[in-house]
DNA sequence: AATTAACTACGAAAAACTTCGTATATTTCT
DNA sequence: AGAAATATACGAAGTTTTTCGTAGTTAATT
């Protein structure tokens, strides 16, 4: 048996942990028909693919029913970090500043957001007075 | 022979831009010897990646010496954008406040960037005042 | 002039990713 | 019970990406 071992998963994989991580647990059935139907392939697909993230250590997955249970192992907040992070160093120079901005300005944030930025960007500057 | 066409760069393909933004124009030799040495491949791979972006319209090449010398169409600016938008899609719900969030979490920005933020946040909301 | 160095072209292997069909087993329905 | 529906396992084809070797050509060096 070949081991795969990945850090980060694929554009399909990704997609599939989505949906892991909105029904927390879940038969292959379901995440299948959570899939948005343009993306959606045959079933034995989603399968492979749920099979696979076994293999590389993304899910794990309860096998005492018939219809096995599965369930991402990496948190979202945990997963998005390292692609925030690997895009920020192969594209931005590893500047996160740099990649906020661009970002920014292909979709810009609601009012909202913005203030929840704001907040974000107090935060840093509180922290650095204090210990930096 | 097979028509490529594709919107965004694989990685490979990413690091050998990253070297014609910086250089310009560069001849195969130069961009291969700009790049990082654990990553640099064969000489011949750096060249296969090349022409083969060539067929796929990331870079356009000057044969009129005989060591052909090649330049970026896209701007960094331009493939920047559509790969943080990508992610953007792909793991933050098309959120950009999400993404930025994460973003300096991962890795905290300077006072200077902070400010720099800022003032991208403040142009946001003068547009947003404005025309909305 | 002959050898060596440096280029491009290109086939193709290797690796990774995506997709599906078929075999087989279990459960459910009539 | 028999048929139909639903599961998993898994091989394998189809793609795309990555990597390199070899052939052939041109330039440079001895």
């Amino acid at each position: 048996m070949k081991k795969r071992l990945k850090t980060r998963p694929t554009s399909s994989e990704l997609q599939i942990l989505n949906m892991l991580w909105i029904l927390g647990t879940a038969t292959v059935r379901s995440v299948h028909e959570a899939l948005p139907q343009e993306s959606r392939r045959g079933y034995t697909t989603t399968l492979k693919l749920m099979q696979i993230m076994v293999e590389k250590g993304f899910v794990v997955r309860d096998e005492s029913s018939r219809s096995h249970v599965y369930r991402a192992v990496l948190t979202r907040e945990n997963v998005q970090g390292r692609l925030v992070g690997d895009l920020m160093n192969r594209a931005f120079d590893g500047s996160a500043a740099k990649l906020v901005m661009k970002a920014l300005s292909e979709k810009p944030a609601s009012a909202e957001e913005v203030a929840q930025i704001r907040r974000v960007l107090d935060e840093l500057e509180g922290k650095r007075g204090k210990d930096q």
